[in-house]
DNA sequence: CCACTAACGCAAACCTTTCGCTTTTATGTG
DNA sequence: CACATAAAAGCGAAAGGTTTGCGTTAGTGG
């Protein structure tokens, strides 16, 4: 059913694939997603709509597929030093990265062609993902951490909350804020 | 632009809106929200598409709309003497309410045909609202509360963050268990 | 190297969306 | 209360997007 689980990745699936994917990207940047058609991406990527169409189903799933595809983070979250530093630093970038016009496109987008929620998890996914990395290696140093779900559920989920559904309250502050309310009241003790 | 801010809110136009959304409600309830298609929802409310194209734009501005609408909540919360119970039985609804196949059909779609946040904002306008109502008696009780803010960053948005994200890892006890993080960790003391 | 079949291209049928114009009807004013 | 004004709805046609059946191409495994 998801055109990820393709029966046949390889070869000329995976071109047109690729094609179709690059195209999506290049017509959003030129006009809006607002004006894209599977006519238009088809004719860039040098396939016909029907291969579009029988693929991806319809254009929000195949968005969805393209916006989780730039919600990978793309290097793996600074190390300063410090557990703390480390997620504030983390926390402040995500932030800004989530809460920007095209960040917030791409995450409605990922919901809103996603019957499953599968590529909706690919994100929660990445984030859990880099945050792992961080805890990782502050238990490595010897520091004593809280649990990646105490994270998502009190870093990362009260940014997103208000990404999606509270504009307009978001600052580099708040990122800080939510970090150091996780030490200061949320993290077992050592 | 917005529908819901109608520079002619009475008569005619009214009647139209009304029409339009019960006719939603209807054909969703009787084919899946994925056959829908405004044609049919024009028909079924006497009206002709391109009333509803002009007056929503398109298809999932409609649902967003008709979203929104059921998302409201249709009683103030319980009142069942303290706020830690007050807190406790209303997170455990609201969550059962949201992470339901439907509810979450809700979200997204409120989401989805949604470009300004206008739509989102008032979803989270509701659960601040019934939040408030809850706070507002404790306090008249003189019971210490948190802030409005407190639960929404760290109640209700962990919850909503799983129910989009993170299907599958939701029970009642999870809400339960987010109340009693703000009571023992996060609400300020007498 | 061959058989098998998923995936693609093509084209026709169908449906959705838009556009210009006309008609209806709230709403405010004399 | 009648009238003027303009917003909103109706209508039909044209443009464009979506869906589907069938033949062909080209990965994949034996």
């Amino acid at each position: 059913m998801s055109p990820k689980a393709a029966a046949r990745p390889g070869g000329r699936s995976a071109r047109v694939q690729q094609a179709v994917h690059a195209a999506v990207r290049e017509l959003q940047a030129e006009h809006g997603r607002a004006e894209l058609t599977v006519p238009q991406i088809a004719s860039r990527a040098g396939v016909t709509p029907s291969t579009v169409y029988r693929r991806w189903g319809d254009i929000s799933e195949l968005l969805s597929d393209v916006a989780v595809e730039r919600l990978r983070p793309e290097t793996p979250p600074a190390d300063l030093g410090s557990l703390r530093e480390d997620l504030e630093h983390w926390a402040v970038d995500f932030l800004e990265e989530m809460s920007s016009p095209p960040g917030r496109s791409y995450i409605r987008d990922a919901l809103a062609g996603d019957p499953d929620g599968g590529n909706a998890g690919q994100c929660s996914a990445y984030a859990v993902e880099q945050v792992d990395t961080i805890l990782d290696r502050a238990t490595a140093r010897g520091e004593h951490v809280p649990d990646t779900d105490t994270l998502m559920d009190h870093v990362v989920a009260p940014m997103m909350y208000r990404i999606l559904f509270r504009p307009g309250l978001l600052d580099a502050q708040y990122a800080r804020d939510l970090v150091t309310t996780v030490f200061y009241r949320l993290m077992p003790l050592p």
